[in-house]
DNA sequence: ACCACGTCATTCATATCTGCACCATACAGG
DNA sequence: CCTGTATGGTGCAGATATGAATGACGTGGT
């Protein structure tokens, strides 16, 4: 057994998310998404209205530089478009457009099918001790 | 509780992903390490020779075309060299330098650190678990 | 010896992401 | 009201990643 790289936790860790984060990435493909588009659409969604891209940047937990990139690709695939915000001179929104929400709703369908396809691998048991452990992990929610 | 983004497993395996990669990627970051460079200089080591690029690409997991401009930066830094093969004269082999030997034995030392601190966190029975089950999840070794 | 085909590294276009610098705007304290 | 400081979005440089196209080289069949 190799002790540089080949089983450290940290190398099996890492390989295995990035293994998981390519699936989702490879399923939304198709459909002319990636997670960072995706994740984007979906706070969109999610809040209901649009959204400062500072606070945008936020949800995602990127910088702003990366959300304006991001907006600009959105924007141009006309998933969404931006707004002057009335209150703040500064600040512009990014809301949805109705392509938009159909294309998150495409893609919430193969995020839900791989989810399915990957916890099926496992029982609801070791699939909840698995969510909790990489919760204490990570320290997440 | 939203279905949407918040509570989809899918979004938290990412999300523990992304912590999980940025603690190792901050922890090597005062080393003038990221992790791919790291991982290119470790697979190095573990080879114990000069490998070409194909190979170290492999090794890595990503396509050659990236491997090319990672070993470009390596090189600018002077961790590793490009040598020809002798044996195949469209192979470029890359090999460590002392300096970069001695900059993978400093990053090994941090991520060990990290990777001690994150699975302190769990029981070993926990973290057994957590890593068989990230194992059937993502289909590894 | 030659040709077709595969492989190697590189280059380029593009996507994603960070950090820094910049400018316009908001806002609090004098 | 003015001024200093904080904040919002953007532009730019650079790191990391992919995929397509390219040119050089190896190889097997003829």
């Amino acid at each position: 057994m190799n002790d540089v790289v080949s089983v450290s936790n940290a190398y099996r860790l890492i390989w295995a998310l990035k293994h998981v984060e390519e699936r989702f990435e490879g399923a939304l493909e198709p459909l002319g998404l990636s997670l960072a588009k995706f994740g984007a659409l979906a706070n969109l969604v999610e809040a209901g209205e649009a959204l400062p891209l500072r606070t945008l940047a936020d949800r995602c937990a990127c910088v702003r530089s990366n959300m304006t990139q991001l907006v600009d690709r959105l924007e141009a695939e006309k998933l969404v478009v931006r707004a002057d915000d009335p209150h703040d001179r500064r600040s512009v929104r990014a809301a949805l457009t109705s392509e938009g929400r159909a294309r998150h709703a495409e893609g919430l369908k193969v995020i839900r099918s791989v989810e399915r396809e990957l916890f099926s691998k496992l029982s609801s048991k070791r699939a909840e001790e698995l969510m909790e452990s990489l919760r204490v992990l990570a320290g997440g929610p």
